[in-house]
DNA sequence: CTAACCTCCGTACCTGACTACGGAGTCAAG
DNA sequence: CTTGACTCCGTAGTCAGGTACGGAGGTTAG
């Protein structure tokens, strides 16, 4: 393998903290390579793969402990079983999608109200949250 | 009626745990009535109000910083301000329903994939997350 | 009046996701 | 072979937003 990073090195090619991977590592999220005896341990391909994979979760609003699941479906033979699990996914990922969109309903309509409301006057946002 | 609550009756009255409204307190986001010497706070229908207040604002995603940003609003600047704290608002909750759209999307590829792979055959979900 | 419940108050603890620190030991360049 | 950067490891702290606990004293129904 061409690849051989120590964990500064990993943590700078998949654009993480070198405390955030034994972070990660403390939790199971990654695994840590052996150390040889009195040694420094390696990282491959895999681990900055790995990292990038947790951090474009992360970034699609993923809990760690999720992604722990994400990533146990890398681990799991049976594509019934991941489609499953991402079925799953999926259903999760629609509930968030509709209250988003009914709170961006309301936050939109409480802009545009106080957008127009008269100056001086009442604040219908205030409003709003005081009185419903 | 007249509301002269126990805590335990507010708390009850506005839905939150006795100790979250001692815990507002606490942070300055509620005021604690006059305790009577060795007696009993007790709590009005102004107190009950701006319970419920922080709740919707809460549910609409306010962290309790901007709440008490929100509570100190008054006078015919206040709609000004609560509309850009809207809008930031808004604007987070458009981020996050975007990329949980392309998540959406993705997953949907993948159970479809899944749904119809070979028996047998390699599985498209865990090839998608071997290679990104 | 008394049992049962409530309030008060301080402090400690919880989850999530890190971030910081410190004293070793290790590695690589000069 | 030294110097300086890096790694290891453990522990502790941060921030938000609460929860839990425990002893003492207040309040209320029967």
């Amino acid at each position: 393998m061409t690849f051989a990073l120590t964990i500064g090195r990993l943590a700078l090619t998949a654009d993480v903290h070198v405390e955030t991977v034994r972070y990660y590592q403390r939790i199971g999220l990654l695994q840590e390579p052996q150390r040889p005896l009195g040694g420094v341990r390696r990282y491959s391909e895999n681990e900055v793969a790995r990292l990038q994979f947790i951090r474009r979760a992360k970034m699609m609003g993923f809990t760690l402990k999720e992604i722990a699941g994400l990533l146990q479906l890398k681990g799991t033979r049976a594509c019934d079983r991941t489609r499953r699990l991402t079925e799953h996914r999926l259903l999760d990922v629609r509930c968030k999608l509709e209250s988003l969109q009914r709170l961006e309903a309301e936050l939109l309509q409480l802009v545009d109200e106080c957008a127009h409301a008269p100056r001086g006057g009442r604040c219908p946002t205030l409003d709003f949250l005081r009185h419903e």
